[in-house]
DNA sequence: ATCCAGGCTCCTG
DNA sequence: CAGGAGCATGGA
């Protein structure tokens, strides 16, 4: 059993919240207060139990038998994947000054950004996210995982995990129309598949660049842009000045927010980031929070 | 029916 | 360099 130390007033209810929002997530697997998410090392599967007490959360290995390493990479994940590690007050203070996030930084008290650790799975979530509705996206997400069946049963059910890039490099053309990708898509998807397995792209290596460079160099991939690329260095990075913002959500959301009767334009929103920097990824996850 | 979804690339003038 | 088509499908 590992356990993790959670900040003050973690909140686990909107955590939870945010985790239902698709039927057809089975990247992990809700089940009443326990999420279950299943890791690979190479082809040895660890099924873990991950639940959350007052000061901690558990993890509980169910299937499988981690190495003291393996626990370790578990660990770290599960710290970035809830942003476990970051201080909330700065952000909190910005927004005390700021007409748009401070409403919204009082309804989500204590929501940290749900992160994707994943640098291979969130390039592949931003590619099959583009354009599409969500829906649909977590639809085409399912059938792919379905597809490669990186899983294991445990009690009568399945769990998945993420394919790795050789497995979705293993897809052809044929399958990929029948589980309703683009074949725009498909090359987006080999394009990163292939740079992670040539070792041209990994995760401690963006680390080790500048949010600019960092983005830049996402953005020289295939499929990759501007919206993507700070999708990533949100989601996956855990950078907090990651901007996204010609996302839709964002848009749809402001103009919610601020009862406008259109959405607001991209240098309406550059100006009013301003106030944010530093923390506009926060900002942009506050933001579409609010839409949920 | 038509338009828009957590965009991006490629082609045109 | 701006502007527009095309992509896949489903929900409003």
């Amino acid at each position: 059993m590992m356990k993790i130390d959670l900040p003050k007033d973690f909140n686990a209810h909107l955590l939870f919240q945010y985790l239902r929002r698709s039927n057809d997530e089975i990247s992990f697997t809700l089940e009443g207060e326990s999420i279950f998410k299943l890791f690979f090392f190479d082809q040895k599967a660890l099924l873990c139990k991950i639940e959350f007490k007052k000061q901690s959360l558990n993890i509980e290995v169910v299937v499988g038998q981690p190495t003291a390493e393996e626990e370790k990479c578990i660990c770290k994940y599960v710290s970035e994947w809830f942003d476990l590690d970051t201080d909330l007050e700065p952000f909190y203070r910005i927004a005390e000054k700021d007409n748009i996030l401070k409403p919204l930084t009082r309804q989500f008290r204590n929501l940290r950004i749900i992160r994707s650790p994943d640098l291979f799975e969130a390039l592949c979530w931003s590619i099959i996210g583009q354009q599409i509705n969500l829906t649909f996206a977590y639809q085409c997400k399912r059938r792919l995982i379905e597809q490669c069946n990186q899983s294991i049963n445990y009690e009568g059910k399945k769990y998945y995990a993420f394919p790795t890039p050789a497995q979705i490099l293993n897809i052809d053309d044929r399958l990929y129309r029948e589980l309703k990708f683009s074949r725009q898509k498909v090359k987006y998807l080999r394009t990163v598949a292939e740079a992670i397995i040539d070792k041209n792209l990994s995760k401690k290596d963006l680390q080790n660049l500048s949010l600019a460079q960092a983005e830049a160099r996402l953005i020289s991939l295939q499929g990759i842009g501007q919206w993507s690329a700070n999708y990533v260095l949100m989601r996956c990075l855990g950078n907090k000045d990651a901007f996204p913002i010609a996302d839709v959500g964002l848009h749809n959301a402001l103009k919610q927010q601020l009862k406008l009767d259109q959405k607001p334009t991209i240098s309406e929103i550059r100006e009013w980031s301003q106030a944010w920097k530093g923390w506009r990824a926060y900002a942009t996850f506050y933001l579409w929070q609010s839409l949920l």
